[in-house]
DNA sequence: GCATGAAACGGGAACCGTTGTCATCTACTG
DNA sequence: CAGTAGATGACAACGGTTCCCGTTTCATGC
């Protein structure tokens, strides 16, 4: 299970993968189609899921649910060597951070280890707001 | 503002939460919905959604989106004051154990103030197997 | 370069969970 | 006990995602 060589190289994987690239941020799947069409790709919405389906499937793409149904892909990179991580996320733009997270790797699967539970998988998600999309300094910010 | 009595008391709210109550774990809105149902009562979908966002909103349960789009309910301590807790939940049979996790808060906060984000929220979810639906030790990596 | 088999594509329908609509019903108040 | 604001629920609408299946395109051998 090495070689997860799932697709034959087309045009249109090559333009989701494009799209991907070009947004630095997480994008919904609607997003990439529409932004693919737009830069005159000829592709259909099953497929934009299909490759995005397999780019998650394969590593090559973070997904988060941001909780409300919508799924969002994003780029990174190929096999980034045992480097779980997380990423804090705009709310409005999309734009992400990535971070690495050793600490809360360790508290998850201690509490769930303490609990009795293994196979411990977990999500972590923190969303927040860019410096570019902050609202007005309601606290002391100046 | 302190009492939130946002509804009024039908039998139907009484119906959702003892169905919730009576569970250990999450639950989906469709499962609380059947469980009434074969309980005798008398009671719609839509009316389980209403209560089921009603008592997230007033904090009086908690609720987790599995990942695949579906919002799965759990009563809590009615008002746990600050309280923000997390839990491990059982992937097979939705059983749960809270867990506070004050590191974690203190991780999120910190990132995302370090990338400049504020208004910053963050979830977490646990997911495993507990002992009671653990399969054989494959000593898969996770 | 061209034929060929197989994999990928894509339009539209199907699905599924969730939310909106609105006429009817019911829990509370006076 | 009657009046009324609020709750209910059957059903339709919705939005994101997946399935279906005939058509297109890729990759390869000739």
């Amino acid at each position: 299970m090495t070689a997860t060589q799932a697709r034959r190289a087309t045009r249109q994987g090559a333009a989701v993968e494009e799209v991907l690239r070009a947004a630095d941020g997480f994008r919904t799947a609607q997003e990439v189609f529409a932004a693919a069409v737009a830069a005159g790709h000829r592709i259909g919405l099953t497929t934009v899921y299909r490759h995005l389906n397999s780019l998650a499937e394969d590593g090559r793409a973070d997904v988060v649910h941001a909780g409300d149904g919508e799924a969002q892909y994003r780029l990174c990179g190929a096999d980034d060597g045992g480097g779980h991580h997380h990423h804090v996320v705009c709310r409005t733009c999309g734009r992400s951070e990535e971070v690495a997270a050793p600490e809360v790797e360790r508290w998850a699967e201690r509490v769930a280890g303490a609990a009795g539970y293994t196979e411990v998988s977990h999500t972590v998600e923190v969303f927040g707001l860019c410096p570019e999309h902050a609202t007005h300094p309601r606290a002391t910010r100046s």
